[in-house]
DNA sequence: GATAGGGGTTCCAGTCTCTGGAAGGTCAAG
DNA sequence: CTTGACCTTCCAGAGACTGGAACCCCTATC
C-alpha cells in the first residue's frame, strides 16, 4: 500500500503518517521507486495510533502502548497503568477547565453587554 | 521597577514578561543601563494579562481585551463577546475531554490489570 | 581596586504534534 | 508527450513559553 491508501484506511493524513515514521512509531518498507510501502501490520499500527491519539494519549504514551500492543507477553497491568495515568490527567484538565468556566461564566453573566464602558469582566481581570 | 519587581508583584516569570514585550503586549521604558523600567501602569497590564491567561484566554484574546481595558470609550458588549466566545471554546474542550474520559474509563474498568496479556484496553484501541 | 553575588541583557534552541508549502521525482492514462 | 495525481524531502510555523549560554551592571565587602 502507498501512503495515500493507508491514509484513507487509517483516517490519518499522509503528513501525520510521515511524521510518525520520522519519530519511529512505524517503519514502512520502501519500494524501488522510493515510495513508502505499507504492510497490513503497519495499517493496524496506524489505526491503533489514531484511536489512541483521539483518546488524548500523548505520543510517548502511544509509543509505550504500541510496544505493549506488539508484545504478546505483556501484562495487562502495564497497559492499565498507562491508561489510568492518562485518565487522571484528563480529570485534572476537566477540573481546571471547569474552574475557569465557573469564574468566567460568573463574570459574563454580570456583564450588561451593551454600549456602555462599565464592564465587570474587565474589573474581574484587573483586580484580584 | 525592574523586571524582578514586576515579576514578583504580577506573579509572572521574568521570561514571560520579556516575551510579552517581544510580542508587543507591554512596552516598558528603558533605563540608561539598558534595564527595562516598568511603570505602575505596566504592572497593571501584566497583572491583567496574568489573570486573563489563567482563565485560558489566548494571547490574541488577551491583546484584544487589553486594548478594551485601555479604551475608556469601549462598549462592554465587545468584552462580553470575546468572553462568550472563549466560554464556548471551554465548553467544547470540556465536552471533548468528557467524551474521552467516558470511553477510556469504560476500557479501564474492564481491564483486569494483572500479569496476563489479555487487555480490553488494547482491544478497544485496535478495533472499532 | 579586585572580587563575588545577584541582578539584568540578548539570542538561540527546544517543547509538542503536527501542518503548510516549495521544489522536484514517478506513474498511468490519453 | 503531456497532463494530473500521486509520491519524495526539507524547511518553517503554529502557541506560549522555557532553558541555557554568554555577557553586562551594580552593590558590598575585603
Amino acid at each position: 500500500m502507498n501512503i495515500g491508501d493507508v491514509a484513507e484506511r487509517s483516517g490519518l493524513p499522509p503528513k501525520t503518517i510521515r511524521y510518525y515514521e520520522d519519530i519511529g512509531l512505524v517503519t514502512p518498507q520502501r519500494a524501488a521507486n522510493g515510495y513508502r510501502s505499507f504492510r497490513e501490520s503497519d495499517l493496524h499500527k496506524l489505526t491503533f495510533l489514531g484511536h489512541a491519539r483521539s483518546l488524548g494519549f500523548s505520543i510517548e504514551d502511544c509509543r509505550a502502548l504500541l510496544a505493549l500492543y506488539e508484545d504478546e507477553t505483556r501484562a495487562s497491568s502495564d497497559v492499565k497503568r498507562i491508561a489510568q495515568g492518562h485518565l487522571a490527567r484528563i480529570d485534572q484538565k476537566i477540573a481546571d477547565l471547569a474552574a475557569m468556566r465557573e469564574t468566567l461564566s460568573h463574570l459574563v453573566r454580570e456583564c450588561a453587554g451593551d454600549d456602555r464602558p462599565d464592564c465587570p469582566i474587565l474589573q474581574g481581570l484587573e483586580g484580584n
